[in-house]
RNA sequence: CGGGGCGUAGCGCAGCCUGGUUAGCGCGCCUGGUUCGGGACCAGGAGGUCGGUGGUUCAAAUCCACUCGCCCCGACCA
């Protein structure tokens, strides 16, 4: 493609919110372009890298024996009702309706259009098992669209399903579905992470995600490097951190500062983990205590699932019901109930406030001095927290979330009536399986992952074009002419953009490093007196000089490393 | 949904607080010329319902009310 055809709306400027990398050099590169909150255009640069992603993604799939194929978006409310998830996918779903009236909605996944079509087609063993997928686009009406194609509400997904006789089959597809998607991330250059996660709305058992680094990520997840324990921070359960201290004899000390955490662990010259932080709570008008470690805090969400009625009470009731204040309580010879967060288990020698102002007790064995309910896991976890298989300390990652797969099991088949024959003339609900991808996801994430101030590097894999010959000089007959030899030899092997625009060296430089071409090679009139190219790998910005006969020579040989050098990596 | 911010030329922004001629600047665009290896320079030029509606005023981009849209943070969701 020769640039001066080509559309490709490059800037030099973006709007100041466009926050993440992705966001801005997507916008700067002119590969997609806003049209209102959350949905995009995919420009030809935007649009021939989310090709690629695909095809490799369709590669993938076949690979494993999925079958394409391609579904409304526009789907009757009646398929939705029947699983019930007309209601509840609420104002995330976007509905309208028909002429007649009828409701409809812009399907958001498509596990009810898919058992649809499987309860009428699948009615026997024999025909088991199936995986169908589709590329396509998904409509959400996300609360709050962000960082461009991370979160958007028309987007492209790939999703597929799977059909099994039963949980048996169903481990078998949902170990090939992981095993083409390690392949596709990692033929788009991307090293991500599996982990345990929530399938909420979907409903079923257990799922994984596909995550990939990034701080741009709206997802956490915590990582053993050690045993290998990965998981969503929605769904992980790791440990508190260790802590051992002396014990010994109560005591009551004169604590004459404020009662915060942080003061009174400076008055003692200790840890804030060696407090016991108390907190009073009204639980269905009954006042309990709740002690956590004092480098802890309470997960108020926690609380509220497991007490559902559940408040912190005001500093004027633990005046009136304990008798001093808030800084300065502890369980310690109270009536009330005491819960006590995990993170206390185990441990003496620890302080709490006196119940009386500005005094507090130092060696407190929680386990002799406190009579304790019940330990409950209402700890906000935090880094530092430890593996719960190895308690080796976790690693914290912010991530994007590429796949997500889900065992859903019998779920939409029994609601929707897909049941086939089995052998034995039993009639049984098929198991399924979902699998999703978020195609500008794989995009967004490799901006992410690739770039420098300059611009994108794109992964060989998924980079829009191979090579970009840069004519310096449109106005030399010499350099014309080598240029166009050049792209007419190499657009035979390789995808090449071909800049022929008649501007300044600079922005050429500058706009070729902005889009991200993993090859540059570069003709000019200073290298033509030499009777040299230039050629220029994006990224490690390693620049060598060739002579013209053997340019097409060293760009095979450095494609060919350049591709080994990325199957190494990953 | 809560908090914050923004809407002025294709893009990025100033002007608004303290109302007052033809509403500015940079980039981009068009014409001519000089330049030509990391986003040039000179000269000329085109391009604006100041998001919308209503109000206050002799006078509104500027003040007030309502409204629409967009962005960021959080909550929510996956």
């Amino acid at each position: 493609m020769k640039w001066s055809n080509a559309f490709i709306p490059t800037r030099k400027e973006v709007p100041r919110e466009a926050q993440s990398p992705s966001h801005r050099f997507l916008l700067r590169a002119g590969m997609i372009k806003p049209l209102s909150s959350g949905i995009y255009t995919y420009l030809p640069l935007g649009w021939k890298v989310l090709m690629k992603i695909q095809n490799i993604i369709r590669r993938e799939m076949d690979r494993i024996g999925a079958q394409e194929l391609l579904m409304p978006a526009l789907t009757p409310a009646s398929i939705w009702e029947e699983t019930g998830r007309w209601e509840e996918y609420g104002d995330e779903m976007f509905r309208l309706t028909d002429r007649r009236n009828s409701d409809m909605a812009l399907a958001p996944t498509h596990e009810e259009v898919i058992t649809a079509i499987l309860r009428d087609e699948i009615k026997s063993y024999r025909d088991l098992p199936q995986v169908w997928y589709q590329i396509q686009v998904k409509y959400r009406d996300e609360k709050r669209p962000r960082g461009a194609v991370l979160r958007a509400r028309t987007f492209i997904m790939k999703d597929s399903y799977s059909f099994d006789r039963d949980r048996e089959g169903l481990e078998i597809s949902f170990l090939k579905h992981a095993e083409a998607y390690t392949r596709i991330f990692s033929s788009c250059g991307l090293k991500t992470t599996v982990v345990e996660a929530l399938s909420g709305l979907m409903g079923g058992s257990k799922s994984k995600e596909f995550m990939v680094a990034s701080d741009s990520g709206e997802d956490r997840i915590v990582e053993c490097l050690h045993c290998g324990y990965a998981s969503n921070i929605e769904v992980a359960d790791p440990l508190p951190s260790k802590v051992a201290f002396k014990g010994g004899d109560l005591k009551k000390v004169h604590t004459p500062v404020s009662g915060s955490v942080k003061e009174i662990a400076k008055f003692f010259n200790v840890k804030p983990s060696q407090l016991m932080k108390s907190i009073l709570y009204i639980r269905e008008k009954e006042p309990i205590w709740i002690v956590i470690r004092g480098d802890y805090d309470i997960d108020e969400e926690k609380l509220q699932g497991i007490f559902t009625d559940i408040r912190i009470a005001s500093e004027e009731e633990v005046c009136e019901l304990v008798g001093a204040q808030a800084g300065y309580v502890s369980p310690m010879g109270s009536k009330y109930l005491v819960y006590s967060d995990f993170s206390i288990r185990g441990i003496v020698g620890l302080i709490s406030g006196a119940n009386e102002d500005y005094y507090h007790f130092m060696g407190i064995a929680p386990e002799r001095d406190i009579k304790i309910k019940d330990y409950l896991d209402i700890r906000e976890y935090r880094e530092g927290d430890l593996c719960p298989q190895c308690s080796t300390p976790l690693e914290w990652k912010n991530v994007i979330e590429l796949g997500h797969i889900y065992k859903l099991g019998t779920k939409y088949s029994k609601a929707m009536g897909a049941f086939y024959l089995d052998e034995d003339g039993k009639e049984k609900p098929i198991v399924m399986g979902s699998y999703g991808i978020g195609v500008e996801r794989i995009m967004a994430s490799a901006i992410e992952q690739f770039h420098d101030e300059k611009g994108i590097i794109w992964p060989l894999q998924i980079a829009p074009y191979h090579i970009i010959i840069i004519n310096l000089n449109p106005t030399n007959p010499e350099g014309v002419a080598l240029s166009e030899d050049l792209y007419k030899l190499l657009n035979r092997e390789y995808e090449i953009l071909y800049d022929d625009r008649d501007l300044r060296s600079g922005y050429k430089f500058n706009d070729a490093d902005l889009i991200g071409i993993p090859l540059q090679i570069i003709i000019g009139n200073r290298g033509l007196k030499r009777g040299i190219i230039e050629i220029k790998i994006r990224g490690t910005e390693e620049r060598m000089e060739v002579p013209p006969e053997k340019i097409k020579e060293e760009i095979d040989r450095l494609w060919k490393s350049m591709q080994k050098i990325r199957l190494e990596k990953y």
